[in-house]
DNA sequence: GTACATAGTTGATATGGATCAAATCGGACG
DNA sequence: CGTCCGATTTGATCCATATCAACTATGTAC
């Protein structure tokens, strides 16, 4: 691994967006190659956190929006009652913490569901910077937007569609989301636990589970506990179309 | 009426946020008094809109976003397969498209529930004028993660509450609207139909009405069509909570 | 004022998924 | 390698709400 060390040891936690591999996915892709500077500037990059650990908690001071570099995260808010309600999962080039920006306290609360490493943005200093970058500040705002219309998207889910219209709707997502990366569009392993699908889809775990068991003797997954193949992706599509095929033919 | 006329009969479309009785809600909350102007001037005032009269359709070119002035506005998404999924409701001194700001179409389309006036702003001058002043900047953050939020709890909602629980919810949010606006928090008229009430929380049109005269039956509200009075709002905000409660005494 | 259309209510029945219960799997750790 | 604890699966039963059907109220056009 020695040879891997690069040279500017100097400043090992100076980010360098310039390198990253999720450049073409993250906050960079938005910015023109000479102003890149100015973002690794306010960047603090690298920081891990192991498998159940808190990027941020909810109702504590907002600080900053994270971008997930490797792992995953779950968001998720607890009512009053102490009752949890999964907002969201986050993959590498996702930007987690939107949903509080401009507010006082986070609204909601990160959880790497795996060890995972992120590149933390200040929100003070990002907030300077879009004011200065007119793309950065209209990919924020297009960040944001695309954030609520998952958001509504997700209820449309709930309050419409069956349980396994909801899995299949979340197995394509997270295909689509792999394969954004490059990696295998059919075969991957889900980040979260069931308990995670169950409470996002708004659905009993049992039931999760039946759907994928259900699916799986259909012939259009196969799932080993959290590996899962995709077998038949038009079979999973149709699923999720079939609702809006039936009421109007 | 005649002397309601202003003075400045010259540009009777100039914008008049310095004496809009909504500017404590609306974007200029956010404005210092002398920068209003440079609000002023991007502003396109005064566009009424009949009811069910669309202000924006869903998948043609984003321009704009816009402010209810009086009236108010659902906005919806449609499926393929042409099923509605309710998404939101807009009252006076609200912001109707920020779901689609930084997107080239606009996610949803808004009708207007009754004769409904609205401001204008052309998302480049906003977007530019935002680059210019940090507070409307800032302003602009806020108001689009609040309404993630508001999509969260209602992802929330319909995949955790009851039919009660939802529709209480949903009175107590109309109920704290109006007060805002200085009118009775107790009294007022439902803007939309029984219709987009289910669909927005995911019932069928026959809960809701059933809902409804079991509130009635036991006192809590009073509901004649449209007109709603709430008759003891602590026994509704204890039926939002009674779910919560349940799980964590 | 009458008639038609649209919105809302009420009743009877069916069902998807929750819940309860129990068995099995899997991985961390001694 | 065996043990333990949480995660997952499977089975049986129940219930909240959808669905189907019919009726009533409201309002709009002529």
């Amino acid at each position: 691994m020695a040879q891997a060390i690069p040279f500017r040891q100097a400043s090992p936690l100076k980010a360098s967006c310039h390198q990253c591999s999720l450049s073409n996915l993250c906050l960079p892709l938005a910015i023109e190659e000479n102003d890149l500077d100015r973002l690794e500037d306010i960047v603090q990059q690298g920081r891990i956190f192991n498998r159940g650990e808190h990027i941020f908690d909810q109702s504590t001071p907002y600080r900053s929006c994270f971008a997930v570099k490797s792992g995953s995260i779950k968001t998720s808010i607890i009512t009053e009652g102490g009752e949890e309600q999964v907002t969201g999962f986050f993959m590498p080039g996702e930007l987690v913490g939107l949903d509080s920006i401009g507010s006082e306290n986070y609204a909601c609360t990160a959880k790497a569901l795996e060890r995972t490493s992120v590149c933390e943005f200040p929100v003070d200093k990002l907030e300077e910077l879009t004011g200065k970058l007119p793309e950065l500040q209209h990919h924020m705002y297009h960040l944001m937007s695309q954030e609520i219309q998952n958001s509504h998207q997700l209820a449309m889910l709930l309050s419409k569609n069956t349980a396994e219209e909801r899995i299949a709707a979340l197995l394509l997502s997270l295909s689509s989301r792999f394969q954004r990366r490059r990696m295998s569009a059919t075969n991957f392993s889900l980040p979260m636990a069931r308990n995670d699908i169950a409470n996002f889809l708004g659905l009993a775990v049992e039931t999760v589970s039946r759907v994928f068991t259900r699916f799986q003797n259909q012939g259009i997954i196969k799932a080993r506990g959290r590996e899962v193949e995709l077998l038949d992706v038009e079979a999973l599509q149709l699923v999720t179309r079939e609702f809006s095929r039936q009421s109007h033919p």
